[in-house]
DNA sequence: GCCGTTTTCGGCCCGACTGTTTTCAGTCG
């Protein structure tokens, strides 16, 4: 039982309560507690193995851990499964739905014995919605219409493509009237890897010229709300955009809201409460005062609760508000700060530009290093590269070399590991690579002991210096690998193997929870763009983004470093 | 259900919008 499958079943019994009208703190005890198994990098079955005890854990107390103690045990727990028996689990996915919370959810199964999306759907079409008390023919169009939403954008959209649509949006707000001040918020500037909706924060001294300017752009194909100082849209994409316009006086109150997380900003209002201090998203007051002291900048705000500014990315309330206090706030990675990148493809096997392309295309960004790693030959269908050929791709980066001294051109190979393990690439070839890069390209679907053994046994091959998008997701695409990632870090730890954060804003691998336990760990972490194209080196940025979420500095990426450490610090 | 240098009991974050309500509940962020 994974942490992942334990919190599912917590998050069951929330939802099964909530349903039931439960005491709302107990629900949210059962809410913070899903947060914090989410939230933990080690397996908790081995905190129970070790003894260790559960309750030092936030928002776990007795009767969390015991539940804790019951899955890693036996699998399942029988005060889910019991209650279970009294709300059918089908009626939790209605809750998914927009407009559909627990007491509506609640009232189609007492009224109409509505428990699943196909049977609300129905009822809807044949006007039984309509009719149910506290149910009306809006609510009725309102669900169809989620339910059509639901289906066709089931999955959160990618960050990198949402920027295809936000950027032109806030092009598009920058000349509205008056326009004084601009934000995307929300999960967009946390820099989450994924996005269900975007939260715009715009002052204008007439917010509702703004809001009028905003409701007129082509790409809305749906208003969902509008008032004076608010509306909610819909994209043709998909995308649901909120735009709000606040006063100049609370703009940093409401940047700090709606950036959130929603965890991080309960948070804040809690040491808000102990100082006798009111938060919203209009100011930060005194008592029942009606006078803000502070909200004009998010600066203020913290430092109203005695906190320096915590940046966007790291506010998931993941401890970065205790390390505030202590004064630790970290300096988290930016894009200048990486040197070179370590990961990249050329013509040689399935990449679009020649080695001096890509060469040329490093140097004007300024490099002191790049790595060329085109595919070994097990993967035929990228024309992967075996002895003969990289002796021959030798001759020509030796030409280029000669042509680009600005840079230091490493070789390398990504290489495929086999299914039992062992290396695409006989040993004597690897010997005379620079940097040996390892990736799993097939055989995605074995069972997590084989999978884990079969990783292991690749990094302990002494030449071996990275390993390469290591659960091989693709974000909505395809599920990362049944892996002991923990066990992995661990050994590469040992090892003084490096784990790539590969920057492709597909794979975004390794994820941010895995970066912080490799931090932890003393894993070394690279970021590269794995690069088939000389564009797609500025991939990079997402790759910082995730980098920054998972609370990096510098000094914890080896890419940051000059072309001799760098080579040092790779075995 | 969790938590505690004000408390082991009594708290637990805040506001806007919508729809169906004759004064407010539900949902959302």
């Amino acid at each position: 039982m994974d942490n992942v499958a334990i919190a599912r079943i917590l998050e069951e019994v929330a939802d099964v309560l909530e349903i039931q009208n439960a005491n709302p703190f107990r629900i949210r005890a059962y809410r913070n507690a899903v947060r914090t198994v989410q939230g933990q990098t080690e397996p908790l079955s081995r905190w129970i193995e070790e003894n260790r005890p559960l309750t030092e854990l936030p928002g776990i107390g007795k009767d969390m851990a015991g539940h804790i103690g019951e899955i890693v045990a036996t699998g399942t727990l029988a005060y889910r499964d019991q209650l279970l028996t009294e709300i059918p689990r089908s009626l939790l996915e209605l809750m998914s739905l927009p407009h559909v919370g627990p007491k509506k959810a609640k009232k189609l199964y007492d009224e109409l014995g509505i428990t699943s999306v196909d049977a609300l759907e129905e009822a809807a079409k044949a006007g039984r919605i309509a009719s149910v008390p506290g149910f009306g023919e809006k609510t009725q169009q309102k669900i169809l219409a989620g339910i059509a939403d639901h289906r066709r954008h089931g999955s959160r959209m990618l960050l990198a493509d949402a920027e295809t649509f936000v950027e032109p949006l806030l092009d598009w707000l920058r000349r509205s009237p008056g326009l004084e001040r601009l934000e995307a918020a929300g999960s967009y500037r946390r820099r989450r890897e994924t996005i269900g909706d975007v939260d715009l924060l715009a002052v204008a001294p007439d917010p509702a010229a703004v809001i009028q300017h905003f409701l007129a752009h082509p790409w809305i194909e749906k208003v969902a709300m509008a008032g004076d100082t608010r509306a909610t849209v819909s994209l043709g994409s998909g995308l649901q955009v909120d735009l709000r316009a606040v006063a100049p006086e609370s703009y940093g109150a409401a940047l700090v809201y709606f950036t959130g997380s929603k965890e991080h900003n309960v948070k804040l209002r809690r040491r808000g409460v102990e100082r006798g201090l009111r938060i919203s998203e209009y100011g930060v007051f005194r008592g029942d005062g009606e006078e803000s002291i502070a909200g004009r900048e998010e600066a203020d705000v913290y430092a109203a609760v005695g906190l320096p500014w915590i940046p966007p990315e790291i506010r998931e309330d993941l401890g970065e508000i205790e390390a505030a206090a202590q004064g630790h706030v970290p300096r988290l990675i930016r894009r200048e700060d990486v040197r070179g990148d370590l990961h990249m493809h050329s013509t040689w096997s399935d990449g679009k530009c020649s080695i001096e392309e890509m060469v040329a295309a490093c140097a004007s960004r300024g490099y002191g290093y790049m790595v060329l790693s085109d595919h070994s030959k097990a993967l035929a269908m990228t024309n992967g590269l075996d002895a003969r050929r990289l002796r021959e791709q030798w001759k020509e980066i030796d030409a280029v070399r000669a042509r680009h001294p600005e840079i230091r051109i490493l070789r390398s190979l990504e290489v495929d590991i086999l299914a039992d393990g062992s290396l695409d690439l006989e040993d004597e070839m690897l010997a005379g690579l620079d940097v040996v890069l390892v990736s799993l390209h097939s055989r995605f679907e074995l069972p997590e002991a084989r999978q884990t053994e079969r990783v292991l046994r690749a990094l302990e091959h002494p030449e071996v210096s990275i390993f390469c998008h290591p659960t091989a997701r693709l974000i909505n695409r395809r599920r990362p690998v049944e892996m002991d990632v923990d066990a992995v870090l661990r050994r590469a730890a040992e090892l003084g193997v490096a784990v790539e954060l590969n920057a492709n804003p597909h794979r975004l691998d390794l994820k941010d929870s895995h970066l912080r336990r490799a931090k932890e760990l003393g894993c070394k972490v690279v970021i590269s763009t794995d690069a088939h194209h000389t564009r797609d080196l500025d991939l990079l940025r997402h790759g910082i983004d995730q980098a920054r979420r998972a609370g990096l500095e510098a000094g914890d990426v080896l890419n940051t470093l000059e072309v001799e450490e760098l080579v040092q610090a790779l075995r």
